[in-house]
DNA sequence: TCTGGGGTCCTGCGGCGT
DNA sequence: TCTGACGCCGCAGGACCC
């Protein structure tokens, strides 16, 4: 039986910010841009008393509590101490997989006395960084992120899977990660309304209502079962750039002008990376937030600024968007391998 | 009271070659 | 020569995650 951990650190911008700025300690804290348009990316648990959370629109947030100390972003910053963390955990832990800046699963295997080591891990991701993790130790990837959810901030809990399937079996079935808000409303209208009730749905239903694959997938999960590996290296299958404008843009040639800006930021970052995409394709959300995305895939792979853009353009115009605009992005994806292998032998073509 | 930016994966569908 | 089944690819949209 393998050994996952997943380790969390807390509400991580803002203890970032809170390293610069120890006189906040104590006080609601929001992380947030300053458009007319922004939303918070991290709230202090003492901004969250007041119902500032994640993904709600700033505007809301000053709202909420307005005596939150409002802090701008700053991604430069957060990279460096999640580089320092994650150098830590790596001295310590071969296969660690990192999910984004904040948080990482390990596989323990080999590792002994697994929850000593993570709770030594914590103290001196501390000490180097400054930074407090919640910790959840599982069998498998889901029921560590579930538990080292459970008890944040400074959370520590090991599970087996048995354990967590009756330890969550009341709560809702959208605690489990890859149950979203609309799966969950689903659930709830089937009358499973919780983990447990989920774990125990007859097969035939959930394949009836969410098909042969989700059906039977979201009982798994309800039940903790997992056999996803812990995955060290990620490559990306598709780079992006998009953009929120403070107003919605009506004007065709703004709009252009705006899709070849981020083709050309798209591209020389691709360029730096050596990589090259052929399919290109745009993102239009309307002023009343319907979302479209339009793509074309070409025969030779680029990471070329005019060809990626001149084709940005001609999508647009191909979509003629019937309302003002509020967000555009530009995409490229299906990526050449790197490096192709020069004496690679030829697969035969399967009949 | 409106809803960021950067991603991944899945589903369903139509076109096409075998 | 026609037809159906099948698999693959490209595309669009949706759901989800950090």
């Amino acid at each position: 039986m393998p050994t996952i951990a997943h380790l969390d650190a807390d509400a991580f911008y803002v203890s970032v910010e809170l390293l610069r700025r120890p006189d906040l300690a104590g006080r609601p804290v929001v992380v947030s841009g300053s458009g007319p348009r922004a939303v918070v990316t991290t709230a202090s648990y003492e901004a969250r008393r007041f119902g500032v959370h994640s993904a709600i629109p700033a505007s809301r947030a000053r709202r909420l509590c307005p005596q939150a100390v409002f802090l701008q972003p700053d991604f430069d910053e957060y990279r460096r101490v999640s580089r320092a963390m994650w150098a830590v955990v790596r001295a310590r832990v071969a296969a660690v997989e990192v999910m984004g800046l904040d948080e990482a699963y390990l596989d323990l295997d080999g590792i002994e006395r697994p929850r000593a080591a993570m709770r030594a891990l914590v103290e001196e991701i501390r000490a180097a960084t400054g930074i407090t993790c919640s910790v959840g130790i599982g069998p498998n990837k889901l029921v560590a992120k579930v538990a080292s959810d459970a008890e944040k901030p400074a959370g520590f809990v090991a599970l087996s899977r048995e354990q967590a399937a009756a330890r969550f079996a009341g709560e809702r079935p959208s605690l489990v990660p890859g149950i979203g808000p609309k799966t969950a409303e689903r659930l709830e209208s089937m009358g499973f309304a919780t983990i447990g009730a989920l774990a125990d749905a007859p097969d035939e239903i959930l394949v009836g209502e969410f098909g042969p694959r989700l059906g039977p997938w979201l009982r798994r999960r309800a039940r903790f079962e997992d056999h996803s590996p812990v995955v060290t290296e990620h490559i990306a299958v598709s780079e992006s750039r998009e953009t929120t404008f403070p107003t919605d843009v009506g004007d065709r040639g703004e709009m252009e002008d705006i899709l070849r800006r981020l083709a050309a930021d798209l591209c020389q970052d691709l360029a730096r990376k050596r990589r090259q995409g052929r399919t290109i394709a745009i993102k239009v959300r309307l002023d009343d937030f319907t979302t479209i995305t339009r793509a074309r895939t070409i025969p030779a792979a680029t990471n070329d600024i005019a060809e990626v853009g001149d084709m940005a353009c001609r999508l647009l115009a191909e979509y003629d968007p019937p309302r003002p605009v509020r967000l555009l992005g530009v995409r490229v994806a299906g990526f050449a391998e790197p490096e192709p292998p020069v004496e690679e032998p030829q697969l035969a073509l399967p009949l």
